[in-house]
DNA sequence: GACACCATACCGACCAGTTGGTATGTTTAC
DNA sequence: GTAAACATACCAACTGGTCGGTATGGTGTC
């Protein structure tokens, strides 16, 4: 549909010299979250990111494409950096779990608009009114819970085969926590909220996972 | 600063006969939430509030005016929705906090923009640039915490008192839970995955406050 | 290897519609 | 009568999007 790539020069350059679409997308990833989608503007997005509105329109068919392909771009980004994360190297898969919530809660600095979610901020403003952003957000966020998903079902098989909630439930909730918390970070402006939701959270895997204790008849 | 109520008729009329503010502020709510706050303008709140824009500019001194009596608009009628819940009958103060979280899950009827929270929405939008709106949304998002709070004191003390969280915490807790299960809500377009999250939430609170059960090392 | 041809990437002036906000007039309640 | 509660007409700034044009580098042909 759209050249994505153009040929790469035979010599690397040493600067990196990022195309005027790559560009765009990354600054859309931090402008976005900030001021929201409607919010920013197309003239803002060339601004930041050094470009021409031609330059805009010429890589986009609209605002709506880049903001669906931020939201594609926010993905990947995601997953490279969760793929790179250490926990992975647990040999137990509730170690793993509980390490991607060690992990989550290690990320959580810097500034706001750097550490939140897009696709939880952008869903929220366009999920009425622009279907094709909608979806793209939830591809995003499903694709993130179930890359989760082994790990939940191999430490549920190991610690609670019993249990009636499902791998997939247990992966939403984790999602929804830190979708939560970041919502509280925004509204206060520090991510303590978000720390101590994270802190909760392993307590009720710590919980769910316990080996084999019999719930006690409240 | 502002009159906020103009003087009650002696003798009640029959049609509600709402005033232009009250009208503007009820269609807000559901506009705001549908649409966000920067995409919802002017004109569209006085479209479905059947009034003009000098009736706006009248009342409110700026869009962002009413974006902050919005919050609070909603936040009343929160608190009186409730203030009026069944769940405050209750004896025992877990038995309460159950209610409540089981009264959430039962108001997860209609339509997204009727029942999700107009603060988590509209704070995700403006905290970086509209400092009074974040404010507002901020007190209303902690106003109804604290509401919690001693149910969720008397609990703990009962049930969980050598448990390390705070009960502040768990208040963010639960609350966070809620608006992220709103985003998975308005990604999915089903009410589904909140109520899976508030069972995850329920059995996270019975197991926190389950009578003197010690818990297994792991 | 020179030259025409062409696709891609990008530029920036421009446009029509929309937006928040204002100025001023009219109606209504007490 | 007067002040609050509207209504109407209007505006300047901004918004997403368009359009004609240029720079560059690859490719086929002779």
């Amino acid at each position: 549909m759209r050249t994505r790539r153009p040929k790469k020069h035979a010599v690397e350059s040493a600067a990196p010299a990022k195309d005027a679409r790559t560009k765009l997308l990354d600054v859309s990833l931090t402008l976005i979250r900030a001021k929201g989608y409607a919010a920013t503007t197309v003239d803002d997005l060339c601004a930041a990111a050094g470009v021409t509105k031609g330059a805009f329109f010429h890589h986009f068919e609209s605002k709506e494409t880049l903001a669906v392909a931020a939201a594609e771009h926010f993905s990947a980004g995601a997953e490279a950096l969760f793929a790179a994360a250490p926990y992975h190297r647990a040999d137990d898969p509730l170690e793993r779990l509980l390490g991607y919530v060690d992990f989550r809660a290690a990320i959580l600095t810097g500034e706001l608009h750097d550490y939140t979610c897009l696709l939880g901020t952008l869903v929220q403003e366009t999920y009425a009114s622009h279907p094709q952003i909608r979806a793209a957000c939830e591809r995003g966020l499903s694709s993130h819970v179930e890359a989760l998903l082994p790990d939940i079902e191999a430490a549920k098989r190991r610690y609670a085969p019993k249990a009636a909630w499902s791998a997939e439930s247990l992966g939403y909730f984790i999602q929804s926590v830190l979708q939560g918390s970041f919502i509280f970070s925004k509204s206060k402006q520090s991510a303590q909220v978000a720390r101590r939701n994270l802190a909760h959270l392993r307590s009720y895997l710590e919980l769910q996972f316990a080996p084999a204790k019999p719930r006690a008849a409240r």
